[in-house]
DNA sequence: GAAGTTCTTGAACGGCGTGCAAGATAAGGT
DNA sequence: ACCTTATCTTGCACGCCGTTCAAGAACTTC
């Protein structure tokens, strides 16, 4: 009884599939992202996503962690940098992919799966901005609180286009007259 | 050269869509709800949508402009009320429509009518919240920018559930340390 | 009635996500 | 060397979707 054919590759081809969703997703979005425009990219049939992945939206989470785990990678360099621009270089890495933040809040209410990411990205997102407002001297009555208000001024920025300027000034004002 | 058949039917028979997919749009988000199930629950077929309006976008349109007039028609008695009891009243007001909210910001990046009546909300939704600040004490130099964190916050509490109190208290850090 | 406009429908198209049964590929046991 | 078995790939089909177009029905005016 042979228990497997080749383990590498799974991984492999996989991570080819997830590379090609996560282009056609960043450019195009969700919604008009097919199956079958991944399929193609990829150089598979449609069918062999359906080996890989349960369903689009396993696709889609999958894509979502790489690009969390790849953006994890680029933090560790700027922790001593001011806490606006730690926050403002988060807002440009999260804005190129916008159309994918926006589909997340739209299939979370739907699909169990996205759902349950969006949850866990809000969680580990709360942490590291509860740690940026704390050594930023914020007291801590006051940190659970701003870093809710934080967490929406930054999706806020997502998804309106601002002047760079500006951008500042509403960042400044998730932890002012905080001391 | 007759000019009409019954210059009436046109209303009356568009509303009667609109209302179907309102209250479609608003259980089932945009996605999921079909022009078949509209046209079913408006009892009229399919193709009949699509005399009284373009796309399936045109009508999701007609649907927030009905729902938006609705709701400035309730904004009318509540002036002399705290502001953050009229932000808490616009909350609870849109939480019903969260799925909308979603769709509208998903769907803008490729809809220009669409994308067209979210600036134009926007823009509504900007004047009156810095008039509410300008009442509330806010020194104009600071009205642009919390408008804009204010905003930011209210969409966050459509996205985000969070208990009253703690939905207080972020709209409250909005006007904090600007006296 | 005939003409002409307004509204409604039937039939069809291409594309979508997905399921299922058959086929290919390569490993292990004998 | 074969045959079994697990792994992977594909072909084919289904039902639903938004949208289009041409044909028909309803009604107003002449």
């Amino acid at each position: 009884m042979p228990r497997n054919r080749r383990p590498r590759d799974r991984e492999e081809k996989s991570a080819e599939i997830v590379a090609a969703a996560t282009s056609l997703f960043s450019e195009e979005g969700y919604e008009k992202t097919s199956l079958a425009g991944i399929a193609a990219a990829a150089g598979v049939t449609t069918n062999t996503i359906y080996w890989y992945f349960q369903d689009k939206d396993a696709l889609f989470v999958a894509v979502l962690d790489g690009l969390l785990r790849d953006g994890l990678a680029g933090v560790e360099d700027l922790e001593d940098r001011p806490w606006v621009e730690q926050l403002l270089w988060v807002v440009d890495e999260l804005r190129r992919f916008d159309k994918l933040v926006t589909a997340v809040h739209a299939l979370a209410a739907d699909s169990p799966a996205i759902d349950a990411w969006h949850e866990g990205f809000h969680a580990l997102a709360d942490t590291m901005l509860a740690e940026i407002l704390t050594s930023a001297g914020v007291p801590e009555a006051q940190v659970a609180a701003r870093t809710r208000l934080g967490v929406f001024a930054v999706e806020g920025l997502l998804m309106h286009e601002l002047p760079r300027a500006e951008q500042r000034q509403v960042l400044e004002l998730v932890v002012e007259g905080a001391r």
